[in-house]
DNA sequence: CGCTGATGTCAAACATGTTTTACACGCGGT
DNA sequence: ACCGCGTGTAAAACATGTTTGACATCAGCG
């Protein structure tokens, strides 16, 4: 599965950025590293199920208000 | 991360035989294999992102309508 | 200028999810 | 009894996601 990308679209910069959080400061309240945050942020790939509902929570919205499947 | 099993839920067994559907037949329709349905339907572990997508979609409920996050 | 914090990136190792192939069991129908 | 179907399971190979450690750039500030 999980050809090839463009399909999972987020907009956790927005959220974080506007939480005042760097990388690293969300990246340990989820419980993963900075390189990891960055990477999805960028879209390089699409987390865990596990870490998306993690993203989510830890900014307090829905988790469609996060995540957005694309096709 | 994804640390112990136990954290995401799923009922899609209820949603699959409620829509008299076999596990081949909704692994044919979301593009994954019968084994794969069958590890997330007893919980094995979590799918990807993506698949979780496709597979909410396909039963037509939203994504919080199959998936819970435990924790 | 030199320092620090935040971000981008990379490669190797490692963990998790997925496929393929194969075999087993139970059940309903013929 | 035999079939066909749906399901459970297992091991190996493969794909994807994650960590670790490192290095580079840039902006802001002393």
């Amino acid at each position: 599965m999980s050809r090839r990308s463009g399909r999972v679209r987020n907009n956790i910069r927005d959220l974080r950025t506007a939480r005042g959080l760097s990388q690293g400061e969300l990246a340990e309240q989820v419980g993963a590293t900075r390189q990891t945050i960055n990477a999805i942020e960028q879209e390089k790939y699409a987390p865990s199920l596990e870490l998306a509902f993690r993203i989510a929570r830890v900014f307090g919205v829905k988790f469609e208000a996060v995540w957005e499947f694309e096709d």
